[in-house]
DNA sequence: ATACTTATGTAAAGCTTGTGTAAATGTTCC
DNA sequence: GGAACATTTACACAAGCTTTACATAAGTAT
């Protein structure tokens, strides 16, 4: 498994220091930001985290803001960090997006159990890999420039196609229902007689079909596509 | 978004009826189970749960061990809650693969928001690929991606004769009647001379054949259908 | 047993509905 | 205004659900 990126946001010097002697033996790359307008414009900004681990009490921008601004963009997991353990502010962080929620101080080996099972959860997920290049056959796709190479062709993809190969490609040999498609590309629920995915998806076949056999996307009538494997 | 589904594994009934009461109008269906070997039948064996909530201190089999044995086929969130507040304990259980962990007494609040940060980080994902597969003898079928495969070779089912297939094998060794059959996958009552499920089943029927004897499907005449397991 | 009745198995025909795609129409951004 | 893209419209087609029809098997009555 890659070694994990951890975004630490927390103004505290000793802490962060203490923290990152503590969680880098243990494999994860961390990087540090002692303000939260630093530390959202990183999360936002720079390279993908796997986590952000982030305090609540913070000089001028608190950490609920910074959740509250990441989460207009991003959807990358958050651990909430903090001395003010009431559970007003637990409830607050939780509904606001924040994966967990832990009162300082605590116990190390907690804080690192609890990572590890909001990495783990993110490993299942095929969208855990949504930054990386995704090849599956001859094609290759690269989210980070939004191309896709078909069988050493570049394709010329919109927008929107490309993000529905890119949604079907993540979770390629399963399902993925036209609503979902709809819901998690277009932004909205998939009405009666919208016809707009199945037309991104004839445009998609038409294009791949150009430079490679055989068709890739699968329709199951009544459910979705599938985008096939044959290796 | 849909109703999701929790299965709530707890010996204290008391507690469980409170819970039952106090999470039902948020827009959760929650199932119950008393012991830790029943829950462990339901989370595996019976349909899909979006979130289980696990009691640690169980008769007979306690929740860690629940846990361990779930986690071999599935990969459903686990949220664990107990008496035992120490931190050895919350460790250990979010080691051995539970999502997130709550000392009771807890805050109702505070569970109603940890449920909701566990659920709204699985709906990220198109909702199909968290199904579990269903193992019968030589048959396994998986919802996520619409298929059966039987013997080895892959059968090409139909959206109605999976949903059917996938009631029977959910049910198997249990009669199904027909009005059952017709209700929950063709969405109405059997009417008098109505011979669609017949047909479903005989198409049904003939695509299992070709790969596997003896017949999967047994017929109760006048009431319904079995599906037989051999093992 | 024998005849009668009723439910089931299944092939084939009919019918409904989802899908593929070209073309027209909207929308957005320079 | 025009280029690029998204969406809607329109229609042909095909998948697949339902009905029909008849043969057969299971149950019931005599």
């Amino acid at each position: 498994m890659k070694t994990k990126q951890l975004l630490l946001i927390d103004d505290d010097i000793e802490f962060t220091d203490l923290l990152i002697q503590y969680l880098s033996p243990q494999g994860y790359q961390i990087d540090v930001s002692h303000t939260g307008v630093c530390g959202l414009q990183k999360a936002t900004n720079s390279k993908h985290y796997d986590l952000i681990l982030l305090d609540v009490m913070l000089p001028q921008m608190d950490g609920f803001e910074v959740l509250k601004r990441l989460r207009l963009s991003h959807h990358t997991p958050v651990l909430m960090l903090t001395a003010k353990g009431d559970d007003f502010d637990k409830i607050f962080g939780l509904e606001m997006g924040a994966d967990d929620y832990l009162p300082k101080p605590f116990n190390h080996r907690e804080l690192s159990a609890r990572i590890k099972a909001i990495v783990r959860r993110m490993d299942m997920l095929p969208s855990s890999s949504v930054h990386q290049t995704l090849t599956l056959d001859d094609v290759v796709m690269s989210p980070s420039n939004q191309s896709v190479i078909c069988a050493g062709k570049a394709l010329e993809l919109t927008g929107t196609e490309f993000a529905i190969l890119h949604l079907l490609m993540l979770n390629h040999g399963n399902l993925v229902s036209k609503n979902d498609l709809s819901e998690k590309v277009l932004g909205r629920k998939l009405l009666a007689f919208d016809r707009s995915i199945d037309m991104h998806v004839s445009n998609i076949r038409r294009k791949l079909v150009q430079h490679s056999q055989p068709e890739k996307i699968k329709t199951h009538r009544g459910a979705g596509y599938i985008y096939m494997v044959y290796k």
